[in-house]
DNA sequence: CCATATACCTGGCAGC
DNA sequence: TGCTGCCAGGTATATG
Protein backbone atom coordinates (compact mmCIF):
# COMPACT_ATOMS: atom_id res chain seq x y z
CA UNK A 1 0.00 0.00 0.00
CA UNK A 2 1.70 3.31 -1.25
CA UNK A 3 5.76 3.63 -0.99
CA UNK A 4 7.25 3.90 2.13
CA UNK A 5 6.70 6.26 5.04
CA UNK A 6 9.99 7.99 6.05
CA UNK A 7 11.00 4.86 8.30
CA UNK A 8 10.11 1.44 8.38
CA UNK A 9 6.73 0.35 10.85
CA UNK A 10 9.88 -1.71 13.23
CA UNK A 11 7.99 -5.01 13.10
CA UNK A 12 5.93 -7.06 11.41
CA UNK A 13 2.79 -5.75 10.31
CA UNK A 14 1.07 -8.96 10.70
CA UNK A 15 2.13 -9.00 14.98
CA UNK A 16 -0.47 -6.15 15.20
CA UNK A 17 -2.94 -8.25 14.72
CA UNK A 18 -5.21 -8.88 17.44
CA UNK A 19 -3.56 -6.17 19.56
CA UNK A 20 -6.43 -3.63 21.31
CA UNK A 21 -6.37 -0.22 21.15
CA UNK A 22 -6.77 1.34 24.62
CA UNK A 23 -6.01 4.80 24.44
CA UNK A 24 -4.15 7.65 22.02
CA UNK A 25 -2.34 10.86 23.51
CA UNK A 26 -0.40 13.32 21.86
CA UNK A 27 3.62 14.47 22.26
CA UNK A 28 5.02 17.01 20.78
CA UNK A 29 3.83 16.25 16.60
CA UNK A 30 3.38 12.42 17.35
CA UNK A 31 0.60 10.78 18.00
CA UNK A 32 0.80 7.98 20.56
CA UNK A 33 -1.51 5.24 19.97
CA UNK A 34 -1.25 2.91 22.91
CA UNK A 35 -2.07 -0.76 22.15
CA UNK A 36 -2.24 -3.66 24.59
CA UNK A 37 1.34 -4.75 23.19
CA UNK A 38 3.40 -1.62 23.11
CA UNK A 39 2.43 1.30 21.24
CA UNK A 40 2.27 2.84 17.58
CA UNK A 41 4.11 6.62 17.07
CA UNK A 42 2.22 8.03 14.62
CA UNK A 43 3.39 11.67 12.28
CA UNK A 44 1.65 13.58 9.77
CA UNK A 45 5.07 15.00 8.59
CA UNK A 46 4.04 18.66 6.37
CA UNK A 47 1.18 16.73 4.18
CA UNK A 48 -0.49 13.63 6.16
CA UNK A 49 -3.89 13.45 7.22
CA UNK A 50 -5.63 10.85 8.84
CA UNK A 51 -9.52 9.28 7.59
CA UNK A 52 -11.49 7.36 9.88
CA UNK A 53 -14.37 5.40 7.82
CA UNK A 54 -16.38 2.57 8.08
CA UNK A 55 -14.90 -0.08 5.68
CA UNK A 56 -11.40 -0.12 3.52
CA UNK A 57 -11.94 1.72 0.46
CA UNK A 58 -9.65 1.07 -2.45
CA UNK A 59 -6.55 2.91 -1.53
CA UNK A 60 -4.85 5.45 -3.81
CA UNK A 61 -1.15 5.92 -4.36
CA UNK A 62 -0.48 8.50 -1.45
CA UNK A 63 -2.33 5.90 1.03
CA UNK A 64 -0.03 4.41 3.07
CA UNK A 65 -1.67 2.52 5.93
CA UNK A 66 -4.67 1.27 6.49
CA UNK A 67 -5.03 0.56 10.54
CA UNK A 68 -7.94 -1.90 10.09
CA UNK A 69 -10.38 -2.11 13.91
CA UNK A 70 -13.46 -4.34 13.99
CA UNK A 71 -15.01 -0.62 14.28
CA UNK A 72 -13.68 1.19 11.09
CA UNK A 73 -10.57 1.61 8.90
CA UNK A 74 -7.95 4.55 10.32
CA UNK A 75 -6.15 5.47 6.86
CA UNK A 76 -2.87 7.55 6.75
CA UNK A 77 -2.51 9.94 3.64
CA UNK A 78 0.59 11.67 3.19
CA UNK A 79 1.37 12.68 -0.37
CA UNK A 80 5.18 14.20 0.29
CA UNK A 81 5.67 11.33 3.00
CA UNK A 82 7.55 12.84 5.72
CA UNK A 83 5.11 11.36 7.81
CA UNK A 84 6.21 8.33 9.94
CA UNK A 85 4.04 5.18 11.75
CA UNK A 86 6.26 3.13 13.58
CA UNK A 87 5.91 0.59 16.34
CA UNK A 88 7.60 0.34 19.75
CA UNK A 89 7.43 -2.07 22.37
CA UNK A 90 7.19 0.80 25.34
CA UNK A 91 7.00 4.79 25.28
CA UNK A 92 10.75 4.42 27.54
CA UNK A 93 11.66 2.18 24.50
CA UNK A 94 14.91 3.40 22.40
CA UNK A 95 12.86 3.19 19.73
CA UNK A 96 10.27 5.78 20.78
CA UNK A 97 13.08 7.82 23.06
CA UNK A 98 14.58 8.26 19.76
CA UNK A 99 11.85 10.31 18.53
CA UNK A 100 10.15 11.32 21.87
CA UNK A 101 13.29 11.67 23.84
CA UNK A 102 14.79 14.92 23.12
CA UNK A 103 11.15 16.84 22.44
CA UNK A 104 11.06 19.98 24.85
CA UNK A 105 8.07 21.40 26.97
CA UNK A 106 4.11 20.92 25.83
CA UNK A 107 2.72 24.86 25.73
CA UNK A 108 -0.57 24.00 25.53
CA UNK A 109 -0.62 22.05 28.92
CA UNK A 110 -0.13 24.26 31.55
CA UNK A 111 3.44 23.46 32.33
CA UNK A 112 4.54 25.94 30.04
CA UNK A 113 6.49 28.21 32.72
CA UNK A 114 7.99 31.25 32.23
CA UNK A 115 11.02 30.47 34.17
CA UNK A 116 11.80 27.62 33.44
CA UNK A 117 11.52 28.84 29.49
CA UNK A 118 13.74 32.02 30.19
CA UNK A 119 16.53 29.31 32.01
CA UNK A 120 16.78 27.23 28.35
CA UNK A 121 16.58 30.07 26.16
CA UNK A 122 19.92 31.76 28.30
CA UNK A 123 21.89 28.47 27.18
CA UNK A 124 21.53 29.40 23.57
CA UNK A 125 23.30 31.34 21.60
CA UNK A 126 20.95 31.35 18.37
CA UNK A 127 18.76 32.97 17.02
CA UNK A 128 15.43 32.89 18.80
CA UNK A 129 13.42 31.58 15.70
CA UNK A 130 15.60 29.01 15.11
CA UNK A 131 15.79 27.93 18.83
CA UNK A 132 11.75 27.78 18.78
CA UNK A 133 11.75 25.47 15.54
CA UNK A 134 14.42 23.17 17.04
CA UNK A 135 11.64 21.74 19.20
CA UNK A 136 13.84 20.86 22.46
CA UNK A 137 13.13 24.01 24.31
CA UNK A 138 9.34 23.93 23.16
CA UNK A 139 7.68 21.91 20.72
CA UNK A 140 4.49 22.46 18.90
CA UNK A 141 5.98 25.61 17.05
CA UNK A 142 6.45 25.13 13.81
CA UNK A 143 7.84 27.70 10.81
CA UNK A 144 4.32 29.14 10.22
CA UNK A 145 4.41 29.42 14.49
CA UNK A 146 7.45 30.87 14.97
CA UNK A 147 6.72 34.05 12.71
CA UNK A 148 3.28 34.89 14.06
CA UNK A 149 4.28 34.15 18.15
CA UNK A 150 7.65 36.48 17.34
CA UNK A 151 5.53 39.17 15.75
CA UNK A 152 2.78 39.12 18.47
CA UNK A 153 5.75 39.62 21.26
CA UNK A 154 7.45 41.89 19.20
CA UNK A 155 10.95 39.89 19.44
CA UNK A 156 12.89 40.13 15.48
CA UNK A 157 13.38 36.67 15.23
CA UNK A 158 17.25 37.28 14.68
CA UNK A 159 17.67 38.48 18.42
CA UNK A 160 20.22 35.81 20.10
CA UNK A 161 17.57 33.61 22.47
CA UNK A 162 20.09 34.27 25.32
CA UNK A 163 20.01 38.08 24.87
CA UNK A 164 16.28 38.44 25.74
CA UNK A 165 15.29 40.44 29.00
CA UNK A 166 12.79 38.23 31.56
CA UNK A 167 9.87 40.38 30.38
CA UNK A 168 10.01 39.86 26.86
CA UNK A 169 10.71 36.00 27.34
CA UNK A 170 7.33 36.19 29.46
CA UNK A 171 5.80 38.36 25.96
CA UNK A 172 6.91 35.44 23.77
CA UNK A 173 5.65 32.37 26.02
CA UNK A 174 2.48 34.54 25.99
CA UNK A 175 2.49 34.74 22.65
CA UNK A 176 3.13 30.91 21.77
CA UNK A 177 0.43 30.01 23.96
CA UNK A 178 -2.02 32.51 22.51
CA UNK A 179 -1.01 31.64 18.58
CA UNK A 180 -1.92 28.53 19.36
CA UNK A 181 -4.70 28.10 20.68
CA UNK A 182 -5.81 30.83 18.46
CA UNK A 183 -4.67 28.11 15.43
CA UNK A 184 -6.33 25.10 16.74
CA UNK A 185 -9.53 27.05 17.59
CA UNK A 186 -9.58 27.51 13.70
CA UNK A 187 -8.76 24.19 12.14
CA UNK A 188 -4.99 24.13 11.77
CA UNK A 189 -3.20 26.73 9.16
CA UNK A 190 -3.61 25.50 5.70
CA UNK A 191 -1.15 26.18 2.99
CA UNK A 192 -1.72 24.09 -0.30
CA UNK A 193 -2.75 20.35 0.59
CA UNK A 194 -3.44 20.74 4.51
CA UNK A 195 -6.89 18.71 5.39
CA UNK A 196 -8.31 18.12 8.80
CA UNK A 197 -9.80 14.46 9.46
CA UNK A 198 -12.92 16.04 8.70
CA UNK A 199 -11.98 16.99 4.99
CA UNK A 200 -11.68 20.74 6.35
CA UNK A 201 -8.82 22.83 5.12
CA UNK A 202 -7.38 25.15 8.19
CA UNK A 203 -8.69 29.27 8.79
CA UNK A 204 -5.40 30.47 10.27
CA UNK A 205 -3.88 31.85 7.25
CA UNK A 206 -6.47 34.18 6.71
CA UNK A 207 -5.38 36.46 9.76
CA UNK A 208 -1.64 35.45 9.25
CA UNK A 209 0.08 38.80 11.09
CA UNK A 210 3.41 38.07 8.82
CA UNK A 211 3.58 34.52 7.25
CA UNK A 212 3.28 34.79 3.67
CA UNK A 213 2.64 38.36 3.54
CA UNK A 214 5.94 39.91 2.65
CA UNK A 215 5.82 43.42 1.01
CA UNK A 216 2.25 43.71 2.03
CA UNK A 217 1.58 46.39 4.93
CA UNK A 218 2.15 45.54 8.70
CA UNK A 219 -1.58 45.11 10.07
CA UNK A 220 0.06 47.16 12.59
CA UNK A 221 2.27 50.46 11.71
CA UNK A 222 1.70 49.80 7.78
CA UNK A 223 5.44 49.04 7.02
CA UNK A 224 6.19 46.55 4.30
CA UNK A 225 6.50 43.59 5.87
CA UNK A 226 9.86 41.34 5.00
CA UNK A 227 11.07 38.09 4.76
CA UNK A 228 14.47 36.56 5.03
CA UNK A 229 16.09 33.13 4.91
CA UNK A 230 16.95 31.57 8.18
CA UNK A 231 18.27 27.90 8.82
CA UNK A 232 17.01 27.38 5.15
CA UNK A 233 13.64 28.49 6.36
CA UNK A 234 11.56 31.78 5.40
CA UNK A 235 11.04 33.74 8.27
CA UNK A 236 8.49 36.96 7.85
CA UNK A 237 8.61 40.06 10.32
CA UNK A 238 7.83 43.36 10.50
CA UNK A 239 11.05 45.66 10.72
CA UNK A 240 9.08 48.52 13.01
CA UNK A 241 7.45 46.03 15.19
CA UNK A 242 9.56 43.61 15.79
CA UNK A 243 12.69 44.83 17.96
CA UNK A 244 16.50 43.13 17.92
C1' DC B 1 27.82 19.93 24.79
C1' DC B 2 26.17 23.37 20.99
C1' DA B 3 25.30 25.22 16.27
C1' DT B 4 24.44 24.86 11.53
C1' DA B 5 23.66 22.26 7.25
C1' DT B 6 21.54 18.54 4.70
C1' DA B 7 18.37 15.10 3.27
C1' DC B 8 13.99 13.39 2.62
C1' DC B 9 9.36 14.13 -0.98
C1' DT B 10 6.05 15.79 -4.32
C1' DG B 11 2.25 19.08 -5.91
C1' DG B 12 1.90 23.53 -7.44
C1' DC B 13 3.44 27.29 -9.64
C1' DA B 14 6.40 30.72 -12.31
C1' DG B 15 8.89 31.28 -16.21
C1' DC B 16 10.32 30.04 -20.63
C1' DT C 1 1.04 23.23 -24.37
C1' DG C 2 4.86 21.13 -22.02
C1' DC C 3 8.98 21.36 -19.86
C1' DT C 4 12.30 22.88 -16.10
C1' DG C 5 13.38 24.39 -11.73
C1' DC C 6 12.24 26.03 -7.39
C1' DC C 7 9.68 26.13 -3.17
C1' DA C 8 7.09 24.63 1.10
C1' DG C 9 7.01 21.93 5.42
C1' DG C 10 9.24 18.78 10.22
C1' DT C 11 12.93 16.61 12.11
C1' DA C 12 16.54 12.94 12.20
C1' DT C 13 21.09 12.83 11.08
C1' DA C 14 25.56 14.33 9.76
C1' DT C 15 29.20 17.59 10.11
C1' DG C 16 31.75 21.41 12.03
Amino acid sequence: MGKPLRWPLGVASQSLVGRKICGVRRRGKYLLVDLDQGLLLLHLGMSGSLNFAPTQAEAGPHDHMDLVTDRGVLRLHDPRRFGAVVWAPSEDSPQAQKLLGRLGVEPLNGQFDVTAFADALKKRQSAIKQVLLAGDVVVGVGNIYASEALFMAGIRPTTKAARLSRPRVARLQKAIVEVLTRAVQQGGSSLKDFVSAEGRTGYFQLEAAVYGRAGEPCRVCSTPIKSMLQGQRTTFYCPVCQKP
